[in-house]
DNA sequence: CTATGTGAAGAACTTCACAGCT
DNA sequence: AGCTGTGAAGTTCTTCACATAG
């Protein structure tokens, strides 16, 4: 067992970009591992439960200091607990919902924030028939509110915009004046915002676009293979 | 000069995931652009409504075959039309939602589904009272009803997960059982699943926890400036 | 003997830069 | 002249394979 932590870091690689977006997958996994009475667990089973192989899985880890015990494995606590170093999770985020339609309330009553370490501390919308209301307990604001309740309530990490598309720009540019650090866009709309402040999207859409296209393909297969049955 | 049998033809080339992942957010920014009295786009026009360069651009959609027009750009329909092709999205696809939470009935009214050519023909839960009710025009069906609702009503494109995690993983065997052609899982946790069919993630916190690394590199390199600063 | 960490090889992807078409 | 299409160069990512540590 591992009495206490060496040199967490040879020297400090950046880590991939590549590396980066599987860090959230690992922390999945291990969160379903972690009941288990295993204390450590091998790169290779890390590989099988995130779909991947066991090399992948130790190089991307490797860009988080040296965390593995040879012959044994990563000990799961402290693995969980480097990747939510790493990601900045170690502390709850502070995040705000601007637009309160259903999937506003979606993102509100997600259990799965508060479990990643995200806390959803105000909501906005722009409908006064809606402001007052109250989603899964949060009081629903006015947005005309939001500037002066965002630099009253302390600095908010990240603004999450789910209004319809044709109100998504101005929406974004209001979250970057009211001092917003960060923005979730999650109206299929692209933002053009000078790269002030990091943004990303998330389009439900986009993900079916893609298995659409696996769809064809598989069909083609299919058809190919006829064909050459056929011959 | 390259040597190329017939079989290496251009249009044959198979798309690459990178591209693939790209082609619905062309699609995205050229509805933006559709609505516009141009019939022409150019490259560095798309590039920069994506947030990319010319040159990415224009090896993305050489992939799709000659489309462009030298000197002008690409017509914006038929590159539209050529997307939605390759992407197998030109007949409407059929999809279920699985799960009639928050989540569920958020993605059941999802305008951008319509948009995109889905169309969601029926929603299942396992909760006795929702069983009946109508979520955005559509009705509540039981379960239990899933299988048999499934094969009776035609080829199922997509099943979409929308259950909590801890039955997601039965959801989705039921799917499969159904004869559902493909899965997009909305529930935090891995599938095991043998590759029988297409399987596809979004778990609304990935983006968030990125998010955060990017705003902790952030507050690192303001930091370090300021250190530089006070030298 | 088991499983990590990592150079090195290999594959995939991006960017460059220019020929070629309109 | 303007803008695409694409080999080639450059970069990043993945996989291999083995020395190394427990």
């Amino acid at each position: 067992m591992k009495k206490f932590t060496r040199f967490e870091r040879k020297k400090t690689r950046p880590i991939p970009r590549a590396t980066l977006n599987r860090l959230p997958f690992y922390l999945r996994v291990l969160s379903q591992v972690d009941r288990a009475e295993d204390f450590y667990v091998s790169s290779q089973k890390l590989a099988e439960l995130v779909g991947s192989n066991s090399a992948q899985v130790r190089k991307d880890l490797s860009y988080l200091g040296e965390l593995g015990v040879r012959g044994m494995g990563y000990d799961v606590r402290h693995l969980e607990t480097s990747i939510l170093r790493v990601l900045g999770l170690l502390e709850p985020r502070k995040a705000i919902v601007v637009g309160v339609g259903r999937l506003g309330s979606a993102l509100i009553g997600y259990p799965g924030f508060v479990e990643k370490g995200f806390k959803i501390i105000a909501a906005f919308d722009a409908d006064p028939k809606k402001v007052g209301e109250k989603v899964a307990g949060l009081k629903i604001r006015s947005i005309k509110e939001l500037k002066r309740h965002v630099m009253k309530n302390g600095p908010i990490d990240i603004g999450i915009v789910a209004v319809p598309g044709s109100s998504a720009q101005e929406v974004a540019e209001l979250l970057i004046e009211a001092g917003v650090k960060s923005i979730l866009n999650f109206a299929p709309v692209s933002l053009e915002l000078n790269n002030s402040i990091p943004v990303r999207y998330v389009d439900l859409a986009v993900e079916m676009q893609i298995l659409s296209y696996y769809l064809i393909e598989k069909s083609k297969k299919k058809k190919a293979n006829k064909e050459k049955n056929l011959q």
